[in-house]
RNA sequence: GGGGCCUUAGCUCAGCUGGCUAGAGCGCUACGUUGACAUCGUAGAGGUCACUGGUUCGAGUCCAGUAGGCCCCACCA
């Protein structure tokens, strides 16, 4: 494809269909994203956050990703070797409920295909569905090194989640034991602490009458929100302090509806002051209970089980019930008998499984966990001594407060999909083993060995991702080279879950921190505020914003929408509301790169435009580059997204497209000479590769686009690897924009007084300059072409003072210029005085806030010497123009 | 029960270290076939920065409290 065809080609509505493909397609096949480590230089870092491989790309993900996706591609040109390591996660529960779901609908259970069909099965799933999300990611643009693509369950990260395994039980940080989880009765297993989500709710709190054993008559009042558990109290408990009831301690009750004496303890836990200041104590089903129960060494009668349902433990009427079918039996029961005192309304909070929303139920259950204290004190010290940092800092008050009370993790889950646990129990002498390599037979007596049958908590090997996916345990070259990585980019409800977890296994078993710096973003929300979810029906699906407004357009909006430690609200109605924004942009920069190929050459495009004899207009666009550069730079090292995006929308936008680009078409088309010509072309070269280098992280495709349309480019060329613009104090030229500042005001205010006075815009008038400073005049007489196209003027005089006295409309700049237009037959004397009266009015309320300020000895004494000269500044500029515009009121005689 | 956040134009939000004559996008109004762009241009309307106090020469910006909304953590039955 020539230059010649492609100019023709490009048509006046940037259309990213197809575009985006092929040039992912070309990035792809040129190898661009993989970094090998003998050549990664200064390397930058990210390991994606694994997504759970059979969740489909929403929003959420897609801003995750390209946030990420922004950092590595700003250091990638930045001429850093930039590696974003992809992955998925096996995610244990989340799938097997998608696998078995699929299952029910063939009317099987897992347990009719067996562990090893099922966990087959899972498999197949995996091979077909676990890419899709990868390829969804492609097509947002994720440059990721995806010869490194990972998942959790694969054979390197097993052997990870084994070693730590065996490592935290030589130490003595894992065990095994009998204590309260909280289990999910739907999926059958247990979940850790973090992944019972606590939802306030409405219940009812139930006064339940135990009668005193030996003692016709008496009671004592317990309470309780879930009167099923009654059945497995082995103790009523006060406290021992407790003045009231103290007299009761070591007498029995009996347990109503099972008829079980049970023993009044007193115990510290109890507070005297709620309800009677009697609590029943059922070990097996509630932890406080439990520790209760192990202070008093009170047996544990388990009434429940797995599935909810009430166990052989409970009396024969509840047997087989569901928990709260026999809430409602033994509430019905307990009437009966008149033992039930009361229920309340009573809000409190009960815990859901994370993954299908079931309550979970506290349970006894033999599981293991991880002792977290002695590997959260060195990830809490890091964050104290600023090794880790969260973006927004916010953040890291929840790190503290969630580290200093950090519980034990229960990693046992009852499921068949995940890393089984390394450990085996021998059928003979009940010896356990805990082995980095499958044992074969009892090391002690060789007798023959079990395997545990549960599996790890998916997050056991997802917190080992940063170095795992880097070949640890082995002494890697590439994790010499990556780890520790960089920028951890992430929402911010898996703090805990994940990324509290990698940074105390980065520091155990590494030796190091696995990043420097965590990006918290906010949460994506639908118009109302709800988090965007499947069951509300209120998600964006990413794809679909791809395919109507392009990748490109997605990404800006979605940077662009996301302020730093802010969520995001979209309508998920009216997508064209919000992605337009990006898609508009877009198109603007299609349109003025494709302007600028109508005049740019091939030697343009190599010049260096400083060698040239720069007009007032190049030196200020490009002072105003070298500053947006420096900003934008900024803003990505400080993880201000948002405010690179918004930065260069505003400089390519507003000033290069809305003035540069119209002030130099004349010089483009030659008309004032050839050296003008070529200092306006390569100006203009200059700054748009600059601007499309700016916005190459945030969007990717269309800029890769241009770049390779500009003269004496061609599809073998790409921006990927910078440079980076980064600062450029030497293009800065604070007198240029001075100058073109004013310039600006001129035009502007010949706007406003043609809007003002109604002036046709098909007509060309006249404009008379007075009062301007000597480079904004040069400028003037320079370059008026410009000027009167942009201000749709017919002549533009220079002189020394406006006739006083001639029809005409007044403006007095903040610059001191007068501008004046002769507008004879259309100004009516009568609206010119009372629009000039009114800018004086309005002038004089800045004018004597100034003065109040500059009259106060505190302010002049005070404030810092640059203040008081601005407010100076203003004063003197007021003063004059108020002057000025007197005189013009007066010309105009009293009304 | 702790901890955190939010409340700025009709809507969605910026405003980071206090100096603002308070910004952007969308929406709205008026005008416009200006050879890059109507996915556009020009101009405009629209804000007592939730409220009350305090600190300060100066507060949208800092502090305290009040009201409303949101989130996280927490074993009080």
């Amino acid at each position: 494809m020539s230059d010649e065809t492609t100019r023709h080609e490009l048509s006046a509505r940037f259309d990213p269909t197809g575009i985006e493909t092929a040039i992912y397609a070309r990035w792809i096949e040129r190898g661009a994203f993989h970094v090998k480590a003998e050549e990664a230089g200064d390397p930058y870092v990210i390991a994606i956050p694994p997504p759970n491989v059979t969740a489909p790309l929403h929003m959420g993900h897609g801003l995750n990703n390209t946030i990420q996706d922004v950092l590595i591609r700003f250091h990638r040109m930045r001429g850093r070797g930039a590696m974003w390591i992809p992955g998925t996660d096996h995610a244990g529960i989340a799938t097997q409920n998608v696998v078995e779901r699929d299952l029910a609908r063939e009317g099987l259970t897992r347990h009719d295909l067996g562990r090893e069909r099922f966990v087959e099965r899972v498999w197949r799933w995996v091979d077909q569905y676990g890419s899709t999300i990868i390829e969804q990611l492609k097509t947002i643009g994720c440059s990721c090194d995806w010869d490194r693509n990972r998942f959790t369950l694969d054979e390197g990260l097993s052997r990870a989640v084994r070693e730590v395994f065996v490592r935290l039980y030589d130490k003595g940080l894992i065990y095994r034991g009998n204590y309260i989880i909280n289990w999910c009765p739907r999926c059958l297993t247990a979940l850790s602490n973090e992944e019972a989500e606590h939802q306030e709710t409405r219940g009812r709190l139930y006064h339940i009458r135990y009668p005193l054993a030996d003692a016709e008559g008496e009671f004592v009042v317990v309470a309780t929100t879930r009167p099923e558990t009654m059945l497995g109290d082995t103790a009523v408990a006060v406290h021992p302090g407790d003045e009231r009831n103290r007299h009761l301690v070591g007498r029995d009750v009996e347990l109503p509806l099972v008829g079980r004496r049970i023993p009044i303890i007193a115990d510290e836990y109890v507070d005297p002051g709620f309800g009677s200041g009697f609590v029943k104590v059922t070990p097996a089903h509630d932890p406080n209970d439990f520790e209760i129960g192990l202070r008093h060494d009170l047996p544990r009668v388990d009434v429940m089980n797995g599935d909810a349902t009430l166990s052989n433990e409970a009396p024969e009427a509840y047997r087989g019930l569901d928990r709260f079918v026999a809430r409602g039996r033994v509430l019905e029961d307990l009437g009966t008998l008149g033992l039930l005192v009361k229920a309340e309304e009573h809000e409190h909070s009960v815990g859901h499984c994370y993954r299908c929303d079931t309550v979970v139920e506290p349970r006894l259950s033999l599981q293991w966990f991880v002792r977290m204290k002695p590997l959260a004190e060195p990830a809490l010290a890091a964050y104290r001594e600023g090794r880790l940092r969260f973006h927004p800092e916010r953040f890291g008050n929840t790190y503290e407060h969630w580290m200093t009370n950090v519980r034990d993790w229960c990693i046992s889950r009852q499921l068949w999909w995940g890393h089984r646990i390394p450990v085996w129990y021998c059928q003979e002498c009940g010896e356990v083993i805990v082995s980095l390599d499958d044992p074969t037979q009892c090391d002690r007596c060789g007798g023959s060995l079990d395997q545990d049958p549960d599996v790890l908590d998916t997050w056991f090997s997802s917190w080992l991702w940063p170095f795992s996916t880097l070949g640890w345990p082995d002494d890697t070259l590439d994790m010499a080279t990556f780890y520790p990585t960089n920028t951890l980019s992430t929402a911010p409800e898996i703090l805990f879950f994940w990324v509290a977890r990698m940074v105390m296994a980065g520091l155990e078993f590494v030796g190091d921190l696995p990043f420097s710096d965590v990006l918290l973003h906010g949460t994506v929300r639908d118009s109302q505020g709800r988090r965007m979810s499947k069951s509300l029906g209120n998600g964006i699906d990413p794809l679909e914003v791809v395919e109507r407004f392009g990748a490109d357009a997605m990404r800006y909006t979605l940077v662009s929408s996301a302020a730093l430690g802010t969520d995001i609200q979209l309508d998920h109605e009216d997508l064209d509301s919000a992605f337009r924004v990006g898609r508009n942009f877009a198109n603007k920069m299609w349109n003025a790169v494709r302007f600028g190929l109508g005049y740019l050459e091939e030697t343009d495009v190599l010049t260096d435009p400083t060698s040239k004899e720069l007009e007032l207009a190049d030196r200020w666009i490009l002072s105003r580059f070298g500053s947006t550069a420096a900003a934008v730079t900024d803003a990505l090292e400080r993880f201000r997204l948002h405010d690179a995006a918004e930065t260069t929308y505003q400089f390519v936008w507003g000033e290069f497209c809305d003035w540069y680009l119209e002030l130099v078409k004349a010089r483009l088309r030659g008309d004032r000479g050839e050296a003008s010509r070529t200092a306006a072309a390569a100006t203009f070269a200059f700054v748009l590769d600059g601007w499309l280098k700016l916005l190459h992280p945030i969007m990717p495709f269309i800029t890769e686009e241009m770049y390779c349309h500009l003269p004496g480019r061609t599809v073998e060329d790409s921006l990927l690897g910078g440079p980076w613009p980064g600062s450029s104090p030497e293009l800065a030229d604070e007198q240029a924009e001075a100058a073109f500042g004013a310039l600006q005001e001129i035009v502007g205010s010949v706007r406003i007084l043609r809007s003002d006075y109604g002036v046709d815009p098909s007509r060309r008038v006249d404009v008379v300059v007075a009062r301007a400073p000597e480079a904004v005049a040069a400028a003037l007489e320079a370059d008026s072409e410009g000027i009167l196209r942009l201000g749709r003027l017919s002549s533009l005089d220079l002189v020394e003072a406006i006739p006083a006295g001639e029809p005409g409309a007044h403006s007095v700049l903040r610059s001191g210029v007068e501008v004046f237009l002769p507008l004879a037959g259309v100004v009516d004397l009568v609206r010119e005085r009372e629009r000039i009266q009114s800018e004086i009015e309005r002038l004089e309320g800045i004018l004597s806030g100034a003065q109040r300020r500059l009259e106060d000895p505190n302010f002049v004494g005070r404030a810092p010497a640059d203040v008081v000269e601005r407010e100076r500044e203003k004063q003197r500029s007021c003063e004059e123009r108020v002057a000025l515009l007197v005189e013009k009121r007066a010309a105009f005689g009293s009304s």
